[in-house]
DNA sequence: CTGAAAGCGCTTACAG
DNA sequence: CTGAAAGCGCTTACAG
């Protein structure tokens, strides 16, 4: 107990009757420390209430033990459960590995605030959370070999280290759901066309439309932004320019959240047999009427695995050629369709 | 331009032909430096590409230039699309004034997280974005007089830095409204108890009905977790329960989006005249049948000033008494009655 | 197994 | 207006 202001590892090698050196070995785990002056050691800094100063470490090691995390700039993908969930589970994947999480906003195109942190050494590698076309952090990051992992994937680089859901066989599976289910045509409702989950997302439709022979037809295929409002305005629109309409595929939680309440909104009488198929958790209701397929991505395990991933690779850099673990460029995680 | 691998004040200086003080002191703005001198240093570390290492500098000045913001441990608290705009919010206010933003995320109860970070003097303040009855975090870090700000408020402390929403009267102000549109019996749908948010506009609402001798009917009152399953249900409970219902308070987005659908799915014929008081934006779509006025909190304004006024008391105490701001106690931000 | 010393990259009295 | 030196709190060869 005791005040614990300022107290630093000279303070407790005085009293502990040794060098900071080591102290210092202590704290660190080194072996070649005999366990009488261990325990002498430790005694006292807990005496003390002794904690190493990550800022004087961080200094003599060049490891600021931060991981930078670079949120989406755009705010409705950021209201998206996915970032929510992974949020959570980077962070947490973060402490248990020893690291802090620092946050990075930049508007869209910009890259001064990841600049900062990079120039300042206040984290030592970044996870991406968002795949944009040509996205200019990882355009930045890339140039200057920082570490980072992206989650999504680079149109543009064969070279990054990635974590994503196959979002074209998802999608391809989603659609062949709704065609074993007796869809003849089939709609599409997608997000923000400069995401690189909307393209594939729509590509695996087009793919199972083609496999399928089915006819695809333009205006029943809505992009937008990533949100409630536009799931209910697309949802309608195309509701409204084709009344056969009997399938539609939906990329995103929150656009399914707005579409099915442009179907309440309809009632029951309108539309008897419309399947849908989304990504999403399905922790969303819906009318009775019809029928919906899910895909969950699994946003923890996506999270888990790209702090994980990064953090390897940057303990792999301090490991001689024999320890160094191996490392994926690119994780598939799984989704579950339900 | 050139390779910015680790420049050092000292290249800088050595290139400039000055000693490493006289760099520190352009960097830091001092007055006392030539203009001639000023600009040659300025130059070279365009040259080099030079940016100061926070770390060492932080070390030099026991200053981190980082705020902790510790988050909601409970998952669906943290859905709320309040958290989403008020962190934005933050993090954009942080950078502006020089400041990064760490999560610290504890399992309820818990505070490792948050001590972790005070202790390794990662952090130089904290913002808490909970208010949860007996945070411990809060008397953690009231123990340790460590700097913070709470979004909230304190039941158990009247001396802690505090940003807000008048809950209590902006929930009799829902209510009132309901009443002034006819409404004789009122129903209440809150979020988990344990919040202060939800006992506030619960008091709110209570003190509304008493005031106009309206009776508390204990069957129509529900709280739940914030999500919106639990709205869905609540909604359902309620109507089910007492079919003479008129009007509801509902103290969150989440729970109002749940409770909407299930009036969806009712249908337009079984209630005519019911109207909603909700806390939330207002982007949600509902029926047409049905009248809504939302009190919006403005989650962006008092992310702002939460961060604002934590800074304001980490800077005011490196002044001397003459340059102190006035920082008050307790902020209250306006909401917006639509 | 342990210590003395140099170094990580800054800042800041102190002296001039 | 500028520099030399000490210090922030650690780590890590190097020596013994």
């Amino acid at each position: 107990m005791g005040k614990n202001k300022n107290v630093t590892i000279q303070m407790v090698a005085d009293r502990a009757g040794v060098a900071k050196s080591t102290v210092s070995r202590v704290i660190s785990g080194s072996p070649r420390i005999s366990e009488k002056t261990r325990k002498k050691v430790i005694c006292v800094m807990e005496e003390l209430n002794y904690h190493p100063s990550a800022i004087a470490r961080s200094l003599a090691n060049r490891i600021s033990k931060n991981v930078g995390l670079v949120l989406p700039s755009d705010e409705d993908f950021f209201l998206n459960p996915f970032f929510q969930k992974g949020l959570r589970a980077i962070v947490k994947t973060a402490n248990l590995r020893g690291y802090d999480v620092v946050i990075s906003y930049d508007e869209s195109g910009d890259t001064k605030s990841i600049e900062r942190l990079v120039n300042a050494n206040k984290i030592d590698g970044a996870i991406l959370m968002r795949s944009i076309i040509n996205d200019s952090a990882v355009n930045y990051l890339r140039d200057k070999s920082f570490p980072f992992v992206l989650i999504g994937k680079s149109l543009k680089y064969d070279d990054v280290y990635t974590v994503d859901t196959d979002n074209v066989v998802a999608s391809e599976k989603l659609t062949r759901l709704l065609i074993q289910e007796g869809c003849k045509k089939i709609g599409f409702i997608g997000g923000d066309s400069n995401t690189v989950v909307t393209i594939d997302r729509y590509r695996g439709y087009l793919n199972e439309l083609e496999r399928n022979n089915l006819e695809v037809n333009k205006n029943i295929i809505q992009e937008n932004e990533f949100n409630e409002l536009n799931g209910y305005a697309s949802m309608k629109a195309i509701i409204e320019s084709d009344s056969d309409i009997d399938g539609i595929v939906i990329t995103d939680d929150l656009i399914f959240n707005g579409a099915i309440e442009y179907l309440y909104e309809l009632g029951k009488e309108p539309r008897v047999n419309l399947a849908i198929a989304t990504f999403g958790s399905g922790v969303q209701k819906y009318p009775d009427n019809i029928k919906v397929f899910y895909a969950d991505v699994n946003s923890v395990k996506i999270g888990e695995q790209s702090c994980e991933k990064l953090i390897d690779i940057l303990e792999n850099k301090k490991l001689d050629k024999n320890d160094m673990k191996q490392i994926n460029l690119i994780d598939i995680i799984d989704y579950t369709i339900k």
